[in-house]
DNA sequence: CTGTTAGCGCTTTCAG
DNA sequence: CTGAAAGCGCTAACAG
């Protein structure tokens, strides 16, 4: 079969023998058309299966009932996040479209300004980094930049979550204990490390500035900086990811370098995406509810778009998940 | 700040003080704008951090240079998928969207006709059911209803990876094996049914039909399903599910109702999500691979819109991954 | 109840 | 090299 045209408004009208606009009408179930004719322009679309051009009828109409999960990549967090989402938009009466921006700095200004508007009534929009008012469209952040600001925002608690992470390391003996960084300027990474610096100094246990290296949340850099730090004359006995992704990549290369995890190293994570518990020895790791963020921001979209009432900031509780990455040090 | 309204074409038109022709060919690098011409356009559109609406151009333009992966649902199985299929559309100068159609009947031809052709170029679409055919845009199928019919199609050989499950089961001793099967008018559920059947045939084991029943990959049809079977006099040692979000739901049941997992009772999945591996006890299945599926798929289809050639059909192997859901049936 | 008309924001001939 | 004008497919007044 050949590529076939796509059927359009004007295919259906000629065929049904009325004017565009009444099949318009028909579509968006508008009042003001006979039965006889609803129901023979209903024949027609059923005939052609005909389904409206998106974005012919976003351009025109104010709203499109679909909403849009706007994210810099699809990776294992956002489509996490995704996943809850979708979820609580189910039986909504809205549709959902994921967008993905391309990591280019001001992608998430850029994907709301191409979509905002006219595809999409609303955004929920992951991690945004240098958004942080009300743009177009209604929108709710999960994990924004500058943690609860003028944005509707899901978030957890990262400063005590990071907190307990380290406790718990140090609690085990660890006494270097190395932190790959995220981007220091985002607000998540800088609370992470700051959880790890105050943990140390509740315990009263220095920190070697050398062992905290920023990885900008890329495990190449992570895998480079764990080389380096393994390669150290005293190098730590515990790793901290500032996200389970720097945390993984960490642990394949100190595995390749030979050390065995956890024996000679710990490795704590942070996110527990799917990946984590998935690994070998599986990540222990500070788990954030990942789709019930997804599936609450949602549902304050959905609550901004419908004129209800909510928090302008929902923080969920973070758990540490122990599984098999960390250890007592040796010795 | 106030909602700020979307600047368009036109605003930079006029701060720039030329038309909006003009603006539009320095968008897109239309030859025949002077440099100077360029440069303080850029200049404004920079300024006014401008980025063109994507419903009005690709109404308009032939390309949109957006790639489409069309799901019925974002759950963990299309989720795998579209990480795959993001991660080859990198550097490929196509964006990816994503759309869930929302589980209805048809709701992959809905989808292509409410993107196609204006909104994207090409698409994806994860387990078509009602769709055989080009149709307004490249498509390139996952798992497709007819196996390897006129689409373009990856997909992993379901019979053999289904017959190796059954005898893995049948090898641990098992004999009243049940399977949970899938849609019966899935061309992939049907063959995981028929390699079930055939292990058994090959083995010389009868199959009792009372232990076949279609759930629909419904979790909740499996989940009672599981139940009938559980009480029955003389019930299965071991429950095949056509895919592991089945199988997950059986041993959710079984563990409620006091069954041991794999003591008592071994279940055997097919996919490997995630969640999969993160189930206790983790799930023994067979793996698809769904991330270089996913990949496999967005590949094709650059290679089907960049007029390269390339393979109709691509099947990927598909592996047992014994984990810790199966054992031998006691006595 | 139905059709005509005027755009939505943008791209693309086609004149100037 | 630049701009005026004609739509892409659809919706929303507004007449009839």
């Amino acid at each position: 079969m050949e590529p076939r045209r796509r059927v359009k408004l004007s295919d259906v009208a000629q065929r049904a023998g009325v004017s565009v606009a009444t099949v318009s009408k028909v579509v968006n179930g508008r009042y003001g058309v006979s039965k006889e004719t609803v129901a023979a322009v209903q024949q027609v679309i059923d005939e052609l299966g005909y389904a409206g051009n998106l974005s012919a009828s976003s351009l025109r109409a104010q709203q499109t009932h679909v909403l849009g999960v706007l994210v810099a990549d699809f990776e294992p967090f956002s489509a996490e996040l995704l996943k809850g989402a979708a979820r609580a938009a189910h039986g909504s009466g809205y549709e959902v479209l994921s967008h993905s921006g391309g990591d280019r700095h001001g992608w998430e200004r850029r994907s709301l300004s191409r979509l905002g508007g006219t595809l999409i009534d609303g955004a929920v929009i992951v991690t945004p980094t240098v958004l942080d008012t009300e743009d177009i469209v209604p929108v709710v952040a999960i994990d924004p930049h500058y943690g609860p600001n003028r944005l509707p925002t899901i978030d957890v608690d990262n400063f005590e979550g990071a907190e307990r992470a380290t406790d718990y390391l140090l609690g085990l003996g660890h006494r270097r204990i190395a932190f790959l960084g995220g981007r220091n300027e985002l607000d998540s990474s800088h609370l992470r490390e700051a959880g790890y610096r105050h943990a140390h100094a509740e315990a009263g246990v220095e920190v070697d500035a050398s062992l905290i290296i920023e990885t900008r949340y890329a495990p190449e850099l992570a895998a480079e900086a764990t080389r380096e730090l393994l390669s150290l004359p005293e190098p730590p006995t515990a790793i901290q990811g500032a996200n389970d992704l720097t945390a993984l990549a960490a642990m394949e290369v100190a595995t390749e370098m030979g050390f065995d995890v956890p024996g000679d190293l710990s490795i704590m994570g942070f996110d527990d995406i799917p990946e984590a518990g998935l690994a070998t020895p599986a990540l222990t790791t500070v788990r954030q509810p990942l789709q019930a963020m997804g599936a609450a921001a949602m549902r304050m979209l959905l609550d901004r778009i419908e004129g209800r009432e909510h928090d302008a900031h929902v923080r969920l509780a973070t758990e540490l998940i122990e599984r098999a990455s960390c250890a007592r040090p040796r010795g």
